[in-house]
Formats: C-alpha cells, structure tokens, sequence
DNA sequence: CGGCGACTTGAAACGTGTCAATTAGCGTGG
DNA sequence: CCACGCTAATTGACACGTTTCAAGTCGCCG
C-alpha cells in the first residue's frame, strides 16, 4: 500500500519512525508519513523532525500558547482537543484531533493560538518546525493540495459546529458529534461494523464532560441526553467503547432538521 | 495615498474600475487593488476581471453553490452575509461580509460552499476566476501573505462565534457582535468617534432578524435585550446608524466572562 | 476500608422561545 | 392624497429546554 521508508536511511537519523507511525498511516492526510517520504523522495536531510515522537498521559496539555512559537504538532496517536477556557471557568471544545491530524492548519502561518491542547487519551505526537513544514510545502504541490484540504475540512467542521451551537437542540447536537467521530474514525480505519447487523462499533474514550464541552452543554443534560438515547435502543456505551444500535434512527435524530 | 493606476491602461481592458473602488481601497486586503496593481505591475492582461462589477438590491442572493464553480466574489461596497438555511426554515449567518471582504478563503481552493451569500444593502461586488486569482497568489509572495493571514483571521472569527454560541449568554454575544462589527469598520475608516466624547458612531444597517440569526437567538429576543441596553445608555440605535454611547459599559457587558 | 471522580436522577430556577396583539414606517396604487 | 398591505419592531403572558443544586450510586485505587 505504502512505500515505506528504506529501514536503513530512517534508522541513521532518527530512530523509531517507522514502527511508531504504523499506526497512524491509514489517514489520508498524514503529514508525518507524507512529509517523511517527500523528505526521502528529494533528499533532503534531516528529517524535519525534531524528535522521534512525544508521549503524554490522558488530560495532560499538549501545547500551551508560548509552546508554539515555532512549532507544529500533529497527532500521532490517541485522542485530543483543542480548548479554551474562559475566565469564568467555562470551556468549549473547538474540536476534537484525532489520529494524522494537524493540529490546526492555522499553525502553519502564524503561532498565536487562542486555545490549548489537551489530551484525552495518552496521546503520541511529533512537532515540526513551522519553516521547516512550510518550506515541504510549497515545494511540493502535492503537499500543498494536502493543506488545502486540511484547510477547507477543518472550515468546514468549524461551520457546522457554528450551525449545531446556534440552531440545533441538545439531542441533535449531542447525536451529530457521535455522528461525525464516527466518521471521522471510520475514514481512519478506526470503527469497524459490529455483528451481522448494520450497528457500528468504535473506541470511545470521551468523558461527558468533554461531550458537554464540545457541544455547549452541561455534563448533567448530557447525561440526561445519553439516558434517553439508551433507553431508546439507539446506542450503547460501555466500557469506552461506543456502538450505534440504530444508525438509520439515530441519524433522524441528528438531522431533525 | 495609494498608487492608482494608470487611467489609459485601465480604461483599454475594464472600464470604470478606478472610481468604483474608490471606497474600499483604505482597507488592508483589499483584493480587487492588489489583484489589479499586481497584474499591472506584471504585465499581464487582461486583468482578470470577468466584469467591471455587478450590483444587487438588499435581500438580493448574491450567489448560490452552483455560481461559485469557478468565481470568487469579492465584496466592494455594502454588507452582506453568508447564511445557511435548514430544512426547517431557521437560519444561521456564519459571518457577515464587509468591504474589501473575500466572501471565503476556502473558495480559491474548491467549489463547494455549504452557504449562500445574501445582501444587507445594496452591494456591490466583483467576482474574479478562481484559477487566475490562485495563479496570481502563488506567483506573488506578497500576496499568499495577505491569503495566509486572511484565512487565519476568518478562522479566528468562526472560532470566537463558536464560543460566543456555546457558552455566552444573549446579552454577551449581542454586545459581541456590535462591538466585533464596530472593530472592523475602524479598520476601513467606516465607524466614527462621535462628539466629544468616548462613543462611536457607525452605520448599522442590520435588521435584528439578522442579528438573531448571527447569535442563535430569536427575533423577539433580541428586541428584548436591545431595547434593554438602551434602557441601560449603553447604544442608541436610530436611522440605520448605531451609537455606542458609554464603550466602557458595553465592552463590560460583552466580557462578563 | 475510605476517598475520589464519573455518572445518574430528581426538583426547582432561569433564560430563551413561542404566540399573540399592537404600533410604526414605507412604498404602491387607486 | 389617502387607503392599503407589507415588513420591522415592541411588549406581555406563557411554555419549554436547559441549567443549577443536591443527593446518591458505582467503580477504581490507594
């Protein structure tokens, strides 16, 4: 499927690439794997990263403001979100990152953002010197259709949530964030069909608070919200781990209207 | 103040751009001016501006999904906004277009809008191709900055409303978009200081329908807690031009956390 | 065993929506 | 010129969805 990297070339570098991205290669846009190969496909050396990969434990931040100033994390592994918090002690969630994904595409241009990141799960990541990253990128168109697609997904998303925040009810909200994760996982090879029927299965390592965050909510209605879609056979969570019993009725839900 | 172009060169390809554009050339990115400047300073030509430019009546849609197949509209006078309707007939504006506006970064790169963009006044806008305004970016450094820092305060903004819809309450998010609205007009030398004292002053052609379609609340609702804050002496609203008379006050009204 | 965090459940309070009646403004056509 | 119809805005009463507060369960880990 892939060309991987020669063992030999990546190992006098940097040590552990290969085995570490194992996982996260099924994402369309890995820029891990794409910026590595476009490194090999030209030569240039060294790789553009600056260390073979972080690993922090589940609800410890990521990245800070002043962490940025220079570089780029993407997702290796795991689950994390980016976040702001308001001086109340109010969060909202502007979006969960999942495996393969840049942090914010954002980053690229300008290292002033306005939110952390937080991980969820222990998460893995890599970050990439911005000029470094940029650079890759404009040498490289096909890189470079990379990041506007990046770029046009990451608007997109942002959009719908403004839809989902302004004009949609607690149920629907709720059902169409589980709606897009699953997606998004499934486009990652991350959710699989569950049994003969048509119910779909996925890791789902999000507290309800993080729900509550990300769509507006308290974790109390939240947990009201996910009783009722229980009660009505439409999912079952269990163990951190999610299945959509109904698709077909809970995608009703979701598009109420 | 600006350097204009030469009226002999201008007149041959796209007549009557110099005057129309006399009213948006203060604001920074200002697209149709460095389009134009660019190419003459280049030598190419013809510009690329399909038409000197069009001009719709208020409540007129400027342009639907299937227009924008391979046109960039770019807002030269008067407000608009992008707006996306559901199913159910409830709206919601994703943001509101000003002079000098790109209508959406997005757009240099694919053609699939998930929102309408309608007129507040009259407006008049000029629409450029999109493979001759993305040529013209890569070939001038100068102008992928202005891109670059274009798509980064757009997605600011929709970070921000993602906020304001999530975890502000009415009166927080009203004030917000006023005073959001006030900033950008200063920064196109539209909004005044008024009398001797603190206030500004501003055209302020919005109807509440719009500003409850912007904040995710009701027409009725907005009503209520305009009239509120003119209660309070906080804005005065009269004749499509807005007052805020006490900006302190205001700004504390829309930071209350 | 005790403590803590995640979740659940119920009752009451609050903010915003819905519905309805009314007024003002504005352009149109008789 | 006035009557008309239309849209925008205002206001009050009430309904509904969500939040807040509080108490309690469960599982996990020290």
């Amino acid at each position: 499927m892939n060309a991987r990297l020669s063992p030999a070339i990546v190992e006098a570098s940097i040590p552990h690439v290969q085995p570490e991205c194992g996982t996260c290669q099924s994402h369309e846009l890995n820029w891990c794997h794409a910026a590595l190969t476009q490194c090999r496909a030209a030569l240039i050396e060294p790789v553009p990263v600056d260390q073979p990969s972080h690993t922090v434990p589940a609800r410890r931040i990521i990245c800070r403001e002043q962490d940025l100033h220079d570089a780029v994390p993407v997702i290796c592994n795991g689950w994390a979100a980016s976040v702001v918090t308001l001086s109340d002690g109010s969060r909202q969630i502007l979006s969960f990152l999942l495996p393969g994904d840049l942090v914010s595409t954002t980053l690229l241009f300008e290292s002033r953002p306005n939110c952390l990141v937080e991980a969820i799960t222990e998460v893995r990541f890599r970050t990439f010197k911005r000029s470094y990253l940029k650079a890759l990128v404009f040498e490289h168109p096909h890189l470079f259709d990379k990041l506007a697609q990046a770029w046009i997904e990451e608007k997109d998303r942002a959009d719908q949530l403004i839809i989902d925040l302004g004009r949609r009810t607690a149920d629907e909200r709720i059902a169409r964030l589980i709606l897009n994760l699953a997606q998004r996982l499934a486009q990652r090879g991350m959710a699989a069909p569950a049994c003969a029927t048509s119910a779909m299965e996925m890791d789902f390592p999000l507290r309800q608070h993080h729900i509550a965050d990300a769509t507006g909510l308290t974790p109390v209605h939240v947990s009201k919200v996910l009783s009722e879609f229980r009660r009505d056979g439409l999912i079952r969570i269990s163990d951190r781990a999610l299945t959509i019993l109904d698709p077909a009725g809970f995608r009703r839900v979701a598009q109420a209207r």
